[in-house]
RNA sequence: GCCGAAAUGGCGGAACUGGUAGACGCGCACGACUCAAAAUCGUGUAUCGAAAGGUGUGUGGGUUCGAUUCCCACUUUCGGUACCA
């Protein structure tokens, strides 16, 4: 009987539905175990076949957890606020909520397609009110909190406003930011309602304060990174610059040394963590004063004080606060024309930058070491949201401030003698201190201690880590968000009359818990505003009823979707407790780096604080990570004429410059064409022409076989490449089974790779090889129940053994070699017993669940192979009595020999010196060494 | 620029803790079956060489009896770089 995967895959997929197989619940007879995937933005593109690398690694974890005994929980959703939807919607009108709700759809029936084992019943939609619900209400408790630094924990703000009516402000609560002046109980008594929630704005972790955002004045909108290329808006290439703008923000700088402290307990890479440190950035030094010759001090933050003697000018942001006071009119012109400079520029193009800029203030500082007096700059490699947005430059040490000095003329004095450590750098902290009055002659490290006193004794300024990291930016300027549950107050009425937001000393108030959720509401336009607000802006009730018009970025959803699942249709809580405390966290989380340091870090952040507040309890939300690699599209090609634009070269004769075909034709331009229409390098001619009206009278310039080859490229996967594999059609043509193990099969879960769907055959061919065990071509079912040989035992139990430890160490791509392997030798033995094929079907299930379920029922079984037990690998057919070594003569493999696994070194050495092959190379001469290494290799030195 | 990762036959990859490099699969070649094709089965397949033997895991060095694996320096590609998700 032949492998029909389509009759049988769809028989289950319905069957698993109507059972509701792999609905979850709070089993307290079993252990828990929690595997989660990414959940995915639906996107109108549909899946491609690169989505499922993760999810269908994540469903065998799953499965083949069911299966060791544990109650598993492996839940899907929907991240369905976001982007593309919305700006779908500035150029069609479509609602985002219509486009996102039919992307989901199609979504589903893929995943279906798939046969993932999700359990539906919990799946979540971050757009849908009954979940924002509670992201509006996480928001709200993060507003009304402030982290307590002497417990290193957070605590709602109403015991900081006892403190301060008790205590006034104490020095430990001072936030370094922005160091407000300390006051007492009697003054805080004292103060208005207005001066109260100023001062409290500092220490709410959810906190209004200013950023820059890309404000792009022809499109009167203000745009994300990724919409700008090359400093200009991707549509229409309109100029873009930084604007400041009042914004929403998390304190996650708070949390800076529990997310360093926290990457200790848990297994993820040690590539991931140290990209959470770095993004951190944790780093000891000194803030120091530099006063100005126009009396006011710039504070610079230093990791290496003991560099300070050769500190010969300061570099200061262009966006710093002190700017205006440091133009001189002589070079007022100057600066402006450079700072207009800088604010066409982002971050990143400003840290890419080699070549050297900058510009000379006019003003000077005094070094507080020496007296004497040091130039400011501005340049736009100092980055205004880091340390303090000022930096002593010494030149002498540094490359940056190095070339910055030669470029500009300013004055190098060494510090360090480095001398005797040759090679060392500035980062080794090496050498003896010159040039530097008292620490002359000092080793960098004791000098480090010393300076660091003597400044804290003299006033000049104070030790203080400081961290890369910077609070997280939680406002976004659009529609298709979750709405803060916000109203801004009028200064002075605080009794229910609101006004707009976005004058400076307006005050948020937030939300009544029991209002929420606050509902996002229609608008007209999904255009933003035009003058920067959000589109919200333009609905005129919302901003009478003084609602904050921003909305909540792509990340607040997803930074505690996994806690929803625990209890996720719960109305009255986010999740009950006593689910909470059943799941505790997640087991295993596949998804990819491009998240390591977003939704990541903030997760993490989230769930720490829901840590503190008592709602959950542990205080890391991952246990297990692991990222799946991406799998890039092959973008095809075919290569259009400059001069006539309907002549396509094939690619192999683009260089045939002299040839009578190819005269007159200009320039070739590489167009991307639609990956269906090209089998193997082979364009179909036809399919291209009827693509697109323009390509109708396309001609071609052909190979010598007569045929049109395309280029390829590998690109991301993408719509607009038009690379783009949807797996609904692989699976139409090999069926699901096939897809999951192939996509296993193609390596390494955590490498990324480009589709090729050519060696999909062999797959394919290793589901019907295994079929054929069970029935013969004619359709007789072909199991017995006779007693297996050794050698078929070995083969079965081998590959448990290798499966079992596979799955373990997530190496999906071996397991299927196994399976292979143990297929062949099976076939080879002819054998079709059910002691040997009903445990190797178990084993087989968590990757084929389709083929598996048809084949268990056909076994007589009536409950589904889900419910199955893993089986054991039995050691007792694996036991080796002998090993086949390589011999080795000087490390080169020279010889082959069987030997028993019981021999001593000298029997071994005996019979090895005796070998025909290696009396050739030790003419007989006794071995400088003999290297033995029992079941593994012997190696002669000579 | 900065942070992280990857690189092995014609191709995807294997080699888990430093121990016989290329498992398994694709492709290709040849053969069996067939009128023929498909399917299936079998044999071969890193490379140079007639062979002996040499070379070979991005490049150049190093440690070691032995290195794809560890160390140093580089090249290229990919991910992130704070408003894509």
């Amino acid at each position: 009987m032949e492998y029909k995967f389509g009759e049988i895959e769809e028989k289950w997929k319905k069957f698993w539905a109507e059972k509701d197989i792999y609905k979850v619940t709070e089993d307290h007879n079993k252990p828990k175990y929690y595997v989660l995937d990414m959940f995915p933005y639906p996107s109108g593109a549909g899946l491609h076949v690169g989505h499922p690398l993760g999810y269908v690694a994540s469903d065998i974890f799953a499965r083949y957890k069911r299966l060791k005994g544990f109650n598993v929980l492996h839940p899907m959703g929907f991240d369905a606020f976001g982007l593309p939807a919305e700006q779908y919607a500035i150029e069609t009108g479509t609602h985002p909520a219509l486009t996102t709700e039919k992307a989901i759809t199609r979504y589903r029936e893929q995943y279906d397609k798939i046969g993932f084992n999700y359990d539906w019943s919990r799946a979540v939609k971050t757009c849908d009110p009954s979940y924002y619900k509670w992201t509006q209400w996480i928001f709200l408790k993060l507003f009304g909190s402030w982290y307590n630094r002497e417990l290193n924990r957070a605590e709602s703000i109403s015991t900081l406003v006892t403190f301060f009516e008790t205590k006034g402000c104490r020095e430990w609560a001072q936030h370094d930011k922005n160091e407000h002046e300390t006051f007492s109980a009697e003054q805080w008594k004292a103060f208005t309602h207005e001066q109260k929630e100023n001062i409290l704005m500092n220490y709410r972790l959810a906190y209004l304060s200013y950023a820059e955002v890309n404000w792009c004045a022809a499109l009167g909108t203000v745009l994300a990174n990724d919409e700008i290329k090359d400093g200009k808006s991707e549509r229409g290439g309109h100029p873009v610059e930084r604007k400041k703008m009042r914004q929403w923000f998390l304190r996650i700088t708070e949390y800076s040394d529990r997310l360093l402290e926290g990457l200790e307990r848990i297994d993820w890479s040690e590539s991931m963590k140290e990209m959470q440190r770095n993004w951190i950035g944790r780093s000891e030094g000194a803030l120091v004063d530099f006063e100005t010759a126009a009396g006011g001090k710039i504070k610079v933050f230093t990791t290496r004080p003991d560099t300070i003697f050769g500190a010969t000018f300061l570099v200061v942001a262009p966006e710093h606060d002190l700017i205006e006071s440091l133009i001189t009119d002589g070079q007022r012109k100057e600066i402006e024309t450079y700072i207009a400079y800088v604010k066409s520029r982002t971050d990143v193009e400003r840290q890419q930058e080699k070549k050297v800029t900058g510009a000379f203030t006019g003003s000077y500082a005094v070094n507080p070491v020496n007296g004497k007096e040091v130039p400011v700059w501005i340049a736009e490699y100092v980055l205004a949201g880091y340390g303090t947005g000022a930096i002593m430059a010494v030149p002498a040490d540094d490359e940056r401030d190095k070339k910055f000095a030669e470029k500009f003329g300013l004055p190098i004095v060494e510090i360090i003698d480095k001398s005797m450590h040759p090679g060392a750098t500035i980062e080794d902290k090496m050498g003896q201190m010159i040039n530097s009055d008292f620490l002359n002659g000092q080793e960098v490290k004791d000098a480090i201690k010393v300076i660091l006193d003597w400044i804290e004794q003299k006033g000049i300024g104070q030790r203080k880590v400081n961290y890369k990291q910077r609070d997280a930016g939680f406002s976004r300027q659009r529609y298709w968000g979750e709405p803060f549950p916000i109203r801004y107050e009028i200064v002075g009425e605080p009794d229910g009359n609101f006004v707009g937001e976005g004058e400076s000393n307006d005050i948020p108030i937030p939300l009544d818990e029991k209002l929420l959720p606050l509902i996002l509401p229609e608008v007209t336009s999904y255009k933003p505003t035009g003058d920067g607000k959000a589109p919200l802006a333009s609905n005129a009730a919302w901003v009478k009823n003084g609602y904050e018009t921003d909305t909540m970025p792509g990340y607040a959803a997803s930074s505690w979707y996994f806690l929803r699942y625990m209890d996720a249709n719960n109305p009255d809580e986010f999740a009950a407790k006593d689910k909470l405390n059943y799941w505790q966290n997640v087991d295993l989380y596949i998804g990819g780096t491009e998240h390591a340091v977003g939704h990541l870090l903030y997760s993490r952040l989230w769930h720490k604080f829901l840590f503190d507040l008592g709602y959950v309890e542990t205080d890391e939300p991952f246990k297990k990570l692991v990222n799946q690699g991406m799998i890039q599209g092959v973008s095809k090609f075919v290569y259009r004429s400059a001069n006539k634009p309907n002549v396509f070269v094939s690619v192999d004769r683009m260089n045939d410059e002299l040839a009578d075909d190819l005269k007159d034709l200009g320039a070739l331009t590489a167009i991307h064409v639609d990956v269906r229409f090209v089998e193997d390098d082979i364009l179909n001619v036809e399919k291209f022409r009827k693509w697109r009206p323009e390509y109708e009278s396309a001609e071609f310039v052909l190979s010598k076989d007569g045929k049109y080859h395309c280029g390829s490229a590998v690109e991301k996967m993408s719509k607009r490449y038009h690379n783009v594999v949807n797996p609904d059609d692989v699976i139409d043509k090999v069926g699901a089974d096939c897809f999951r193990m192939f996509e296993m099969f193609l390596g390494p879960i955590e490498q990324s790779k480009p589709w090729d769907d050519k060696g999909i055959s062999g797959v394919y061919n290793f589901l019907r090889k295994f079929w054929r065990l069970f029935y013969s071509d004619a359709g007789d079912w072909k199991i017995t129940d006779e007693e297996p040989t050794q050698a078929e035992y070995k083969a079965l139990h081998k590959t448990i053994k290798k499966v079992t430890e596979d799955i373990e160490r997530l190496a999906f791509n071996t397991c299927v070699s196994s399976f292979m392997i143990c297929v062949n030798e099976l076939a080879a033995l002819n054998c079709s017993k059910k002691k040997i094929l009903e445990p190797l079907l178990i084993t087989l299930a968590p990757f084929a669940p389709f083929i598996s379920e048809e084949l268990w029922q056909a076994l007589g079984r009536d409950t589904s192979i889900n419910f199955a037990s893993f089986p054991l690998a039995d050691e007792k057919y694996l036991v080796e009595t002998a090993h086949n070594y390589g011999v080795s003569i000087n490390g080169k493999v020279r010889a082959q020999i069987q030997l028993p696994l019981d021999l001593t070194e000298e029997e071994v050495k005996v019979q090895v010196l005796a070998l025909e092959n290696v009396q050739k190379w030790t003419n007989g001469a006794a071995p400088k060494k003999f290297i033995f290494v029992k079941g593994k290799i012997i190696n002669v030195v000579v």
